[in-house]
RNA sequence: GUCUCCGUAGCUCAAUUGUAAGAGCGGUCCCCUGUGAAGGGAUUGGUUGCGGGUUCAAGCCCCGUCGGAGACCCCA
């Protein structure tokens, strides 16, 4: 007779469960990224995962991969077209015009975090679901604030601990500088036409810009000389990049320019950025990416306002922190004492005891579901604690507790009302078995 | 969407197509019936991802499918 099974499921592909192991990472630079961004002034703010879908197409722009092919996209009962966000900053833009920021002391800075959903063949460092903190100046067109951006996502990936870190930045300008290096562009392809990449091809007819982002080696090797975006700023945007370098130089911050860096997100003007741990292996994944999109409020039903922006990809970071071997603190609170139980009445009392040390802030650690008192020692001793309560039938009865020292295994009876305070005294004056801070790197 | 490699116990991995698929680690229990660490013993573990096919015989070969790792594209 063969049991009906019900079959095993699976995550959705490029879906993945965070487990206990790796939260501390996820806590320590969710942490980090939301005391920093207070500290620079920014609030936090959530916005709903589903959105209209033509959010993202006059957001992101149409034509984008992310948008096209990328987007889970669904029609509800009432008929609404929403889509999974691919990104985070067309919902915060949409809430700051729908909830009458622009009405407020400029610029508005938002803090936003939360999973994302962009359906691609997984890969390193890609998911279908993934997550990414984002951080946004909307209403401020100083040069001043995309450098602040950048100097965060910065310190915020130092301050977890992040090494060799290096910041690409390049300028793009906007519509006033883009027509004009079009054109010098398609004039440099035109006679190359045929020597290109069959991607490139279409490009070359649909947006000739991305040309410059194909890594196949001979559309590669003809950008080499393919005219410069810098070149073809024009003064104010050429001033805005300048005073960015000039800012950046100051900060003594690790930023290579990279004329070629076109971000596949349309509604970039002007600065944008990544950055992408110094890998000896050759990995290029960025962690951190953005840059500013002056016209995405306005594209948007909201009038013309200038904006920053940049984000984190959380899998990424994590993956990064595991690389490099990064300390993180365990997020098991360390439990000193163990409470130990034998009999029914002695379980009862144990529950609530479990409650007392609880609110006198005492760390207790048990194995209730055991009842042998040798298994739940055994347990006291693998978990390292330095104190164990010892409760059964003959202490229910008289209301005390046995406390054992573990490191020496001297015992002394103690009668319940004193327990808490015992406890504490005792724990002042035995030093840990297991440091109290550990800075581990062992998979919890 | 295209391509390459991979899928055996909770984990790490064995198994010339040929007994009834094994080991280490882990878990549980016992040696010790109210007292942890060492040691020893036992035990728990699997429709070999799933579904077909070839064959007397498939974990192994073939097809499909679902996952995973990675490359392209793209991106965090």
């Amino acid at each position: 007779m063969r049991k009906p099974k019900t079959k095993a499921f699976q995550a959705p592909k490029g879906m993945n469960d965070v487990l206990p192991g790796v939260q501390k990472y996820w806590e320590k630079f969710l942490k980090t990224s939301k005391e920093m961004a207070a500290y620079y002034g920014f609030e936090t703010i959530g916005t709903p995962i589903l959105e209209s879908a033509e959010l993202f197409k006059k957001g992101i722009g149409g034509a984008t991969d992310i948008v096209e092919h990328e987007m889970y996209t669904l029609k509800t009962k009432g008929g609404d077209f929403l889509a999974l966000r691919p990104e985070l900053t067309a919902g915060a833009v949409r809430a700051y015009i729908e909830n009458g920021f622009g009405s407020q002391p400029q610029p508005v800075k938002f803090f936003h975090w939360g999973p994302v959903f962009r359906h691609e063949a997984p890969q390193a460092g890609r998911y279908r679901q993934f997550h990414q903190v984002d951080f946004d100046v909307i209403g401020e067109s100083d040069a001043v604030v995309d450098v602040q951006v950048i100097q965060l996502i910065y310190a915020i990936l130092c301050e977890i601990g992040l090494k060799n870190l290096t910041i690409r930045i390049n300028s793009i300008g906007d519509k006033s500088c883009w027509n004009r290096y079009r054109d010098e562009i398609k004039m440099y392809y035109r006679s190359k036409v045929n020597r290109l990449c069959r991607n490139c091809k279409k490009r070359f007819k649909e947006n000739p810009l991305r040309l410059l982002d194909c890594k196949e080696v001979e559309c590669a090797a003809l950008k080499e000389s393919a005219p410069n975006s810098i070149d073809y700023l024009d003064k104010a945007c050429h001033d805005h990049f300048k005073l960015i370098l000039e800012f950046l130089d100051e900060l003594g911050m690790p930023y290579i320019l990279d004329s070629y860096l076109v971000r596949g997100l349309d509604y970039y003007t002007r600065t944008v950025f990544e950055i992408v741990p110094e890998d000896a292996t050759g990995s290029q994944i960025a962690i951190a990416s953005g840059g500013r999109y002056d016209y995405l409020v306005g594209n948007l039903g909201g009038k013309p306002t200038p904006a920053m922006g940049g984000s984190i990809g959380i899998e990424r970071v994590v993956n990064e922190m595991r690389r490099q071997e990064v300390k993180v603190a365990s997020l098991k609170p360390k439990a000193r004492v163990f409470l130990a139980q034998l009999g029914d009445l002695a379980k009862k009392k144990s529950l609530k005891l479990f409650g007392e040390f609880r609110k006198n802030n005492i760390p207790v650690c048990e194995s209730f579901g055991r009842d042998s008192i040798k298994a739940q020692l055994r347990v006291a001793d693998r978990l390292g604690a330095d104190l164990a309560l010892i409760i059964g039938q003959k202490e229910a009865l008289d209301s005390t507790l046995i406390l054992r020292e573990m490191q020496s295994g001297v015992q002394e009876t103690i009668p319940s009302e004193k327990i808490i305070d015992e406890v504490k005294k005792r724990l002042k004056k035995i030093t840990p078995r297991v440091p109290l801070l550990t800075e581990n790197n062992q998979s919890d």
